[in-house]
RNA sequence: GGUCCCAUCGUCUAGCGGCCUAGGACGUCGGUCUCUCAAGCCGAAAACAGGGGUUCGAAUCCCCUUGGGACCGCCA
């Protein structure tokens, strides 16, 4: 792999470690990574964090590219592994090997550990004691011939401050007395995290690390591995963490957190993407922002440093707005999908209904729905061919179809055989069935939600006249019909 | 426990010493429109965590306290 610096262009990376999901947090830090790297003309690139080989599983991974793929966060380079570039990091560590900037431990891990314990019972921070430091060469040989497989030490400085110049955090500084000589190669041979993370940041010519702020504590590490290798470190930006409602790292038990599961409850990807641009992001009081308004606007010192809590709330009214704004076919192509998938229809029955209608269908409902799902849902009545499949709403019934409206219901019907199929439009209907109210001395209010219910089976849903003309007039006479029969049975 | 980070309405945020009797958005509540439900429009309640400084003047700068979070592995 050859370094790739200096071309003026950054290079940013995402490097999730595969989990089988993609974390809404993850999504946004892999987001602004992408919008910084679209940005200024840069490189975003894929790299999976998988030193276990364990994590190197298809289905551990794909649902992340699918979830990235979903979002529209493409990647230029990748995906890396680095499963597969062990030969890689062990050629560095055996560099700094050389240069003895980093020594053999041989130390076993049951011995580590009970001396990590010792230190927190005695309330110290638990730092390696340097044991293999100052092992001879003779040592060495005498513990290799035990048959000790070594693991990699750093030699980290005692004295003096590690510094981060951090873009969203500022000037942070550690103290290098909580440095140890920590492992950077384990006794298999694999590399450690932050190992693995410098060698390919720098290798690949990474040069902006923008990720979550849990890993600000692992930065003068990282910084320290940069300066063993002679390689000058990158930019860092350090993302704030997304939270639950209470206060605490959103995980399962808060609900959907994977940004899969967000797509089958019907949340469109411009939507999640807007909402997670502006989770700890703004540009003065904007909201509402276009894929390539985010791309102009997007900045690194803009980024709020406060962790940020994650409304589904304020998602949905986004989703709201997209569902609302967004071109309809689109939007009924997405419906029917999910008409299908959710069980609301049968293939056939879906099939059945033309991309044309399925576009007015969304439509008739986008001022109402919030997500795809409920819009295919509220679809169903209004697609089904059969009229027996229209289910009645029990209260609304209670409510709407009483015998005293019967008689209302039935002069409509028979208004509404007179009507030429030519004129059976939204206007024509609304004009017609005014006068007729007017020459019974009924108003429109008195017929409007028995109608509906009559013909939809809830007593909620688009105007009265459009809901007739999307039915058209063979369909809205049958359910008619239905209907009456079932105001005849009522008690 | 140690270290580090963070702190404006319930939530996302504007604010980067005077323009702040703190603005916008989501949500909530009320009104309006109306054939229902929505949407839209109008309006209301709602915050600078607390205490010290610095300054002619602090939401803005510094310190302390409190509260939240993260990290302390041969996990990533």
């Amino acid at each position: 792999m050859a370094t790739e610096t200096g071309t003026g262009r950054p290079r940013v990376r995402f490097a999730p470690s595969p989990t089988g999901e993609l974390h809404v947090g993850g999504a946004r830090t892999a987001l602004f990574n992408w919008l910084f790297a679209r940005k200024h003309g840069g490189a975003f690139i894929l790299r999976f964090e998988d030193t276990d080989v364990e994590r190197n599983r298809p289905e551990l991974i794909e649902p992340i590219l699918e979830s990235l793929r979903w979002l529209g966060l493409d990647w230029d380079e990748g995906p890396y592994f680095q499963s597969q570039r062990l030969a890689l990091y062990r050629e560095y560590a055996e560099r700094l090997l050389e240069e003895g900037r980093a020594y053999p431990c041989y130390c076993t891990p049951e011995e580590l550990e009970a001396k990590r314990k010792r230190a927190l019972a005695e309330k110290r921070t638990p730092l390696y004691d340097g044991t293999c430091r100052r092992l001879t060469p003779e040592e060495r040989e005498a513990l290799e011939r035990q048959g000790r497989r070594p693991a990699v030490r750093i030699v980290a400085p005692k004295e003096g401050v590690t510094v981060v110049e951090d873009v969203v955090r500022g000037r942070v500084e550690f103290d290098n007395r909580e440095l140890d000589d920590f492992i950077i190669l384990r006794s298999d041979g694999r590399p450690t995290y932050n190992f693995a993370v410098v060698v390919d940041d720098h290798t690949m010519g990474i040069t902006h690390v923008i990720r979550a702020d849990e890993h600000l504590k692992n930065t003068p590490k990282q910084l320290l591995i940069y300066r063993a290798l002679g390689a000058t470190p990158p930019v860092f930006a350090h993302v704030p963490m997304v939270l639950a409602k209470d206060r605490t790292k959103l995980s399962k038990r808060h609900g959907a957190t994977a940004v899969l599961e967000y797509r089958e409850r019907g949340i469109l990807p411009e939507a999640l993407v807007n909402y997670l641009a502006r989770l700890g992001w703004s540009h003065g009081d904007q909201e509402i922002f276009s894929r390539e308004e985010l791309i102009e606007k997007f900045s690194l010192e803009a980024i709020h440093p406060s962790p940020a809590i994650f409304d589904e709330e304020k998602l949905l009214w986004l989703n709201h707005h997209y569902i609302k704004t967004g071109d309809p076919r689109r939007l009924g192509r997405l419906v029917r999908e999910f008409a299908v998938k959710k069980g609301f229809l049968s293939e056939e029955e879906a099939q059945g209904v033309g991309e044309e209608r399925w576009a007015r269908v969304v439509e008739l409902f986008r001022e109402r729905k919030r997500t795809l799902v409920e819009l295919a849902e509220a679809a169903v009545p209004f697609v089904v061919p059969d009229p027996e499949r229209v289910e009645y709403d029990e209260k609304a019934v209670a409510t709407w179809l009483t015998p005293e409206r019967a008689p209302l219901l039935q002069g409509l019907l028979g208004t509404l055989k007179d009507v030429p199929e030519a004129e059976w439009t939204a206007p024509q209907l609304e004009a017609r069935i005014r006068a007729w109210l007017e020459a019974q001395g009924r108003q429109l209010k008195e017929l409007a939600q028995p109608c509906r219910v009559a013909v939809t089976g809830t007593d909620r849903g688009p105007g009265l006249f459009e809901t007739l003309e999307f039915l058209g007039k063979a369909q809205t006479l049958k359910r008619l019909e239905r209907a009456l029969q079932l105001v005849e049975k009522q008690p």
